[in-house]
DNA sequence: TCGGAAACGGGGATCGTTTTTCCGTTTCCT
DNA sequence: AGGAAACGGAAAAACGATCCCCGTTTCCGA
């Protein structure tokens, strides 16, 4: 009987006291801006001030930077379902719930996710696989949608939509550019139209889901 | 008059030897993939590496990180003037030499050009200037013909288009994704046919050039 | 071909930054 | 109110980047 008793559920053995929960949750979002402005490398420290909170407390509920980054992109991808569901529940329009959809992607920091794709992370891991799946089932239920109604091009996939939202939302590099907002607002409005049906080109390559792009690597 | 004035030109006072102008080169190439890559905080040693040759080699070329950044950014810059005015030449089709320009400035590394918005550099520098104001003349005279021709449409500007495909074309962090580089082709693609007139969305915000960029800060 | 000088490469000292730990104090729960 | 859990700041340790030194190699002109 190996030690699977210690080591299996750590988080939730013992109730955290309310400001250990309100603290991790500060956390979490400051690492989520962080991340997306200052990259992967940002310094633990900054995220700590951001978060208002000294930097022991971070490395008291994150063991290192990876399990910090793994709750971030948790977060992020709960928070991009649920958006997902309630644009394609409440827009009557199949390419209005794509453009919602889309916008609060942006807003929602789904640059935060770039990490998926690269190699820190343990893709066996159970809880981020489901997640995954889960997000690409919910945005490719708007996809489909929009497709059928004619009303979007059929030759991306959920794997192009994200890249490329995730692309143009980053923040340049050591740019704080004011108004940048306003700007990559356009630029999403200008992808979303080269997105609609009938399309005038063809693209090159496959479309991919999310799975195959982790899955390339 | 062989050298006669030794003090008003200090570059080109003395011929370089020719394996160092090659190595100048050569560093100035691995630096602008580097960039790109890691961003612009890639450690000098990496770029040395990359270009095969020793640090010191570096160090004797460019006095510090600022030149040699400055250095890629002349060098991207010219490049992607002389691609704009070939495709200007030697396109017939307006739009054809718009789509043609985009992919070779991802070709180029375009994305080398963020240094540009930020702080980094020294506005008044005349050589980096003047090439600014070249660079926005000749793909303002690509975008000009396929407006007046009625196959762009008119609410976009140079600023909207270099900061977009920069934004497609950067590598994402810490992916080596294979295959990315057709991902990144399907996107621009995406985005060129957004761009297409008549427009079927209204942007909001303005157009901006690429002084304005620089100005806003 | 040869001598001298320019350029090179690797290694290591120095410096700044980030991570991690420690401990006295504060906050929360019962 | 008492005790434990959590906190913050700051110092110590670890890390990595920059920069310089010096013996060796490469190029150029005679």
């Amino acid at each position: 009987m190996p030690p699977a008793t210690e080591t299996a559920v750590p988080p939730r053995a013992v109730r955290l006291r309310a400001d250990a929960t309100r603290n991790r949750e500060r956390i979490v979002a400051a690492a989520r801006e962080a991340l997306v402005e200052l990259g992967p490398d940002v310094p633990l420290d900054e995220v700590a001030r951001r978060a208002g909170v000294g930097n022991a407390t971070l490395y008291r509920h994150f063991t290192d930077r990876a399990e910090l980054i793994r709750q971030v992109t948790l977060s992020v991808m709960a928070r991009t379902v649920k958006r997902a569901e309630d644009a394609l529940a409440q827009e009557p329009d199949a390419f209005a719930a794509l453009s919602r959809f889309v916008f609060e992607a942006a807003d929602e920091r789904i640059g935060a996710l770039c990490p998926l794709l690269s190699d820190v992370f343990d893709r066996q891991d159970p809880a981020v696989a489901s997640q995954v799946e889960q997000m690409q089932r919910s945005i490719s239920a708007i996809m489909e949608r929009a497709q059928s109604a004619g009303q979007l091009r059929t030759d991306i996939a959920v794997g192009d939509l994200m890249v490329a939202v995730t692309q143009l939302t980053r923040p340049l590099p050591g740019t704080c550019c004011a108004g940048f907002d306003r700007f990559v607002r356009r630029h999403l409005q200008l992808f979303l139209d080269g997105l609609r049906a009938p399309a005038c080109s063809v693209l090159a390559g496959d479309a991919a889901t999310l799975e195959e792009l982790q899955a390339r690597q």
